[in-house]
DNA sequence: TTATGTTGATTGACTGTTCAATCAAAAACC
DNA sequence: GGTTTTTGATTGAACAGTCAATCAACATAA
């Protein structure tokens, strides 16, 4: 069975794992273990390839963030103007892969954690201050004042977060594009007393 | 030194505890022993009166939810017209005492916690409905469609969740004023189409 | 042979929970 | 008023279970 060259493997197998087993059972009841048992291999290879629970469940956070970021990334290279960067930034945070149930417990998970891990939090903002440094950005042209565009940036940023939450615990599956739908609206709103009216789609 | 009818002193003493140790170290690593050390009691006393950790935490939640409750209802007595209803509600849902760290780290726990204790989101759910179908009847004489109402109920309410997780994460103290003022912004602007144009505050 | 991959057993610490015993106030009785 | 009984409050120790972490050992490929 040991092949050579499985360590890409199976850390990315422990890290998919990680995230579904926090979505079944949370983050208060998760073990080495499940987790371990889940990616198909035992607790000790997970230790000898992460050094250690928190380790593992840190290495998880930093490939949401990941992900998320090149989601948004991919997005961004394509829209040329300002408020077309607004929209490739709430799309990608609605990105369908990270809508998924278990990926969205996971955030949550994380967040919470973050409350008193250390190495957490510090991801945690550095993700944020990167999303409001894009949205800042591409606003200043859309606003009168830097004030004004932090804070719509903040309005902005905050409102995903929020239809985040709500959507963990919606009853029924709610579609990314209503939660982006919803965004865009209070961008559209903010931004009208300056523009012709366009109406939205 | 046991005087009688201590038992809603310690339940109260102990679901403070709860929520400052909750705050400290995390809804994962809580125990026992350490919520009850600072309440001042024995770890066998919480059992005694709360049956269990689970049933303690729940209680704990039951606690936050109800003062949450009262704050709003307390400020929509005083709201004659729908619109400061509206303005009752985020108001009450930022009012400075449900806006200390360590209610806003026990608030956030719970979210998470809800995603695999039924319970939990159970009474989640029960508040979150009520807290849209307070939006949503104020807001019945402010729009024009009951569509148009419950779509920016929704996103009142994904805003104000939103901008308590920010808090929660923030580095320095963001007041609870600067949240009220930017919700406020976002009503006002959602509305404006349909008014005669006042400035806000 | 050497390096990598992998497991299973083991351990030491910690936790939720139970329970018998203790102690003090209150109530009942004389 | 004094004595006895009852009841609520409270603890400390003990129990049973779980988990993260370690480690020695084994298998395979180069």
């Amino acid at each position: 069975m040991p092949r050579i060259g499985m360590e890409p493997v199976r850390r990315k197998a422990l890290i998919d794992a990680a995230i579904d087993a926090i979505h079944q059972d949370g983050m208060a009841h998760v073990t080495m273990g499940t987790i371990a048992r889940r990616a198909g291999v035992s607790a000790g290879l997970a230790h000898h390839y992460f050094g250690g629970k928190e380790k593992l469940l840190l290495a998880t956070m930093r490939h949401l963030l990941s992900e998320l970021g090149t989601e948004i990334e991919q997005r961004l290279k394509q829209a040329e103007t300002p408020r077309a960067r607004i929209s490739a930034i709430i799309e990608g945070n609605f990105a369908p892969c990270q809508f998924r149930p278990a990926v969205v417990s996971a955030w949550l998970a994380f967040y919470a954690a973050a409350e008193t891990e250390p190495e957490a939090r510090r991801l945690l903002r550095v993700y944020r201050r990167r999303l409001e440094s894009n949205l800042v950005h591409a606003l200043q042209d859309l606003t009168e004042s830097r004030a004004e565009a932090g804070e719509l940036a903040e309005t902005i940023a905050a409102l995903i977060d929020g239809l985040w939450i709500r959507h963990s615990l919606a009853e029924g599956e709610a579609a990314p594009g209503g939660a982006t739908r919803l965004v865009e609206n209070v961008v559209e709103a903010a931004l009208a007393p300056r523009r012709s009216g366009r109406a939205k789609g």
